[in-house]
Formats: structure tokens, C-alpha cells, sequence
DNA sequence: CAGATGTTTTGATTGACTCAAAACAACTGT
DNA sequence: ACAGTTGTTTTGAGTCAATCAAAACATCTG
């Protein structure tokens, strides 16, 4: 069960970030809250159904604001034009289904990092470490 | 010290696997030896200094057969073009510098596949797990 | 409510890659 | 050695995702 973020909440996320109000951030702020894993271009579609003068470059523009105030996170699967999530800020990992390309959250809990310390990093300092899983979603295996 | 592959050799190998012998994919294979983690516009440039009548698709073609093939892989790292290696068959890992984007070969050792079973995968079934790591190259944290 | 700053629109442009048809070259069998 | 079949490369166009820049506009500050 959803609850209905109070559309106040969001603009104070945004306010609290650093940023102005303005009513696509509202928009995409929400339905990124609504459908995780949203393409640039499938936000400025949903976007747009309710703020018909939205141009697709202030969708990107909204995007780069909110994941430079750190207020949204982008992530790029190989083969997959980049999708946005609100959810930041915790150390989780993905899973593509390689046949629909459906994307699901996955806590990474093995240990409380894992994997962030690879056994030989060549003199690298590691700060992050991405884990993307692919398989097939139950759907697909079903088909 | 690495010694150079006998040409006979990456012959086999485009052979074993299935595919016609031809220049350009010599080419392609050698380089992809002496400089692993290349993008195909990286490839070209250099095949095309001993083979100057080579196109850039022809360049993807040979990635494509290539990959298709088995006998290399293909990585793409968020926000860079796709890089390619030799280095097939075996579960390993990339580091990425986010200041100079060089990257190297991670072996992932935690256990055997690290992370490949993630705790929740929502009903997906996982067939790999892509690691990347993130952080600064020796070079980069002197500067 | 006016001003300074930040945002969005409009329009052009780029980078990485893909598609398709025609010309060409590699392996087969003779 | 050579002709045929098949697969590869060239040539040229086109796509998708994203970025850049200038002008118009809206938000927050005082």
C-alpha cells in the first residue's frame, strides 16, 4: 500500500535541496515516486499529460538538478537510456530483466557493503562500487 | 613483459570461433590484446593506421561478430561509450576512475561470484552479476 | 511589488550507434 | 588453381539519447 505523498512534502524536498519550485519539478519529483525507474523521455510524456507546455530539455534539466542536489539518482544499465529513482542515499543495487527490461530495487546485504572492496584494485581508492544483476523477471519466466 | 600473440594465433582464435579470417578483424583482435578497455572509434583509429581503408562499421561489424561470438566482451560503463576486452569466460569485474575514466580488471574473490545472489530479487531468476567500482586511479589521487 | 537569480523554452548540434544495399573477399569443393 | 556460395566490408543514410546556448520567463528575496 501507496500513500499519496502531501504535495507540500514534495515541494519542501525541493526547497530543502536548494532548489526553486517550480511546477515540472513538482510533476517529476511525484511521478518519480510513482514509477521508479522512469526514462527521461517517459517522464517528460507523464509530465506532460498534465503541464502540456513542458519541453522535454526541461525534463532533463529538472533531472540534472535534482541528481546534482542529490535529490535523485540516475542509472544507466548497459543498453538502456538512463532511468531516474527518488531513492538515494542507501547503498542498493539493481536487477534488468534481459528480455522485458523491467528494473527492480535490490538491497545489497551481503555483509553491509558487498563487494565494495575488491580483492585487488590496483592502487585504485575505491569509492563506490554498482552492482547491476541480470535475469529474467517472473513474467518471463513464466513465457 | 608481454610477449607479442603469434598472428597465426588470433587466426585460430577468429577461426575456432566460427568466423571468417579477414584483416580488419585481425587487426581489431591484436589491438584488443595490447589495449584492452578500448571504444570502437579508439579501435578504429588505430586499425586504420595500418589498414587505411578501414570504415568505422566495419569496425562495429567485427565488435558485433566478435561478441556475438563469444570471443570478446563488451562493458559500458554509465556515461562512457562501450569499451571492449579479450578477456572473456570469467567472472570479473571493472574499476572506473571518475576523474580520468581509465580503467582496469577487478577479480572478484569475495567467495567465487560475490554478490551474485542478491538477498531479494523479487522473483527474478539472476544469471550475472556486473560489478562495477568506482574511484580514483593512483595517478589521479597524487594530483 | 520590484530586482536579482535561477529555470524553462526554443532551436540547433553532438556522440554513439544502427540499418540497408551494393561491392567485395574468404572458405568450400572440385 | 578456380568458380560458387556465403559471409564481410564499404558506402551512405538515419536514429536515439543527450547536450549546449541564447532568449524569455518565473521564483524567491528584500
Amino acid at each position: 500500500m501507496r500513500t499519496a505523498e502531501p504535495s507540500g512534502s514534495l515541494a519542501d524536498s525541493i526547497r530543502a535541496a536548494g532548489l526553486k519550485v517550480t511546477a515540472p519539478r513538482l510533476a517529476v519529483l511525484r511521478i518519480l515516486d510513482q514509477a521508479p525507474h522512469s526514462t527521461a523521455e517517459r517522464l517528460f510524456a507523464t509530465v506532460r499529460a498534465e503541464l502540456p507546455g513542458t519541453s522535454l530539455q526541461a525534463v532533463y534539466g529538472v533531472l540534472a538538478a535534482f541528481t546534482g542536489a542529490g535529490i535523485a539518482r540516475k542509472i544507466e544499465p548497459a543498453g538502456s537510456p538512463a532511468l531516474f529513482e527518488r531513492r538515494v542515499g542507501d547503498n542498493h543495487h539493481h536487477i534488468v530483466c534481459t528480455r522485458c527490461s523491467a528494473v527492480h530495487d535490490v538491497d545489497c546485504t551481503v555483509g553491509e557493503a558487498p563487494c565494495l572492496t575488491p580483492s585487488t584494485a590496483s592502487g585504485f581508492t575505491v569509492h563506490t562500487a554498482e552492482v547491476t544483476y541480470w535475469g529474467l523477471c517472473p513474467d518471463c519466466q513464466a513465457a
